[in-house]
DNA sequence: GCAAAAGTGTTAACACTACACCCATGA
DNA sequence: TCATGGGTGTAGTGTTAACACTTTTGC
């Protein structure tokens, strides 16, 4: 064979925050190399898809069952010595999702799935650690500068949750009068006429985001730093 | 062979700034598919590169005879459809180049190789076209809140050239006089006891860029959209 | 009325924008 | 002395950070 042809995998790095906590979905591998490891869903690029991102989409289905989400490229890894069998080239994604809602079931070739906190991660298959650190740390930079934080929550959310997302993500907490300032005056909320009762106190008013007044918000000013 | 395995290239978008014109490196190739074509410097992973920049690196030597350059991970184009001949995976890498001193020469394999500025690029073999304007589109993002001007920059530089790079990537023109209190005030440049002579006028101020104190810089705030 | 979380305003420091003229040099 | 690009200051506006108490609800 050729030396130029190599196995190519895509990965994907699912992120979603429950009880404060950022997580990462994980599936146990049932097979040869790190068997029993924890790793993330991922698999071979096939000729059958179109597109990266189809393949990983479609491996994020067959191995955790979770479909239509938002994916977006990472990062390329491709060091020699990633995988025991010899030259993989790994193609990460990004997905943002909030875990409410979806049915996890692992495929046959994995012996569970899971959601693991970031702080307490298993011992992790192939390079898997390296992914998920470079991940996060891309997570805390797009929170910031891009509406991502969005895609963590449900579709009707509390300032509150919208809070929480954010503190997890970049692992601080906020002034919660300076933060609601400026969510509030950014213009990318939609004030709800509905509230969340959650427990025996006040009840919290619910926003959404408006995607398209996000849009028109104007260019940021040059040079940031 | 079995399908999961496939070719990989790795292609560099080196960018420099001339005359205050942002440019792109290319090569013409000399053989098909796209004979006679502009295209991206790059080629196949070979087992041999230890990792995708070691290839990216090498090949940008073979084809352009530049080594010694930073390179960044840009992107990773694959869909199918890109090459003629088949299924392709690409890994785009950034370079910042400063042109004075460089010996550009063409490999055997091309029949030139030349800086085009990105208005007026000539037809481009593949998608890469495509894959330049999405890096130039990054190169726009990052030189406003990383310190990637620099890069493009001799190593003693006037406040105008410096100012010039900036207005070449992002293609507007700025304020001298904010632009220079920014900066001036940034900590990130030392100021030299030399200047620069360039014609019959008052000789500017050479100053150059301080890794260190880039790094010492507090992190940027938080919520920047 | 108590426990719990929701919600609210002001001030001071700093950063950004807009804007036009004088300065230093070589020829 | 002139042509050329180098270099400078201020006022107004907007943005951020720091900081603590009142309100609403269910029980």
């Amino acid at each position: 064979m050729p030396s130029e042809f190599v196995k190519v995998t895509v990965d994907t790095l699912a992120f979603a925050v429950q009880q404060g906590e950022l997580e990462v979905l994980l599936v146990k591998r049932k097979h040869e190399p790190f068997k029993s490891f924890w790793a993330l869903p991922g698999g071979f690029v096939l000729d059958s898809d179109k597109s990266l991102e189809d393949a990983a989409s479609r491996e994020l289905v067959e191995e955790t069952n979770i479909s239509n989400v938002y994916l977006e490229q990472l990062y390329t890894f491709g060091d020699t010595g990633r995988d025991p069998r010899g030259r993989v080239i790994t193609v990460a994604y990004l997905a943002l999702l909030r875990q409410e809602g979806l049915e996890l079931r692992a495929s046959t070739d994995a012996s569970g799935v899971a959601w693991w906190p970031l702080k307490e991660l298993p011992p992790l298959a192939f390079d898997h650690e390296k992914m998920i650190t470079y991940g996060a740390q891309r997570l805390k930079y797009k929170i910031e500068y891009s509406p991502a934080a969005f895609k963590l929550l449900p579709q009707k959310f509390t300032l509150r949750d919208l809070q929480t997302v954010y503190e997890s993500v970049i692992g601080k907490s906020i002034d919660n009068r300076n933060f609601r300032k400026k969510f509030l005056s950014s213009g990318v909320l939609q004030e709800l006429d509905e509230t969340s009762q959650e427990g025996s106190y006040r009840p919290a008013r619910l926003y959404s985001f408006s995607e398209e007044d996000f849009e028109k918000l104007p260019d940021r000013p040059v040079f940031v730093f």
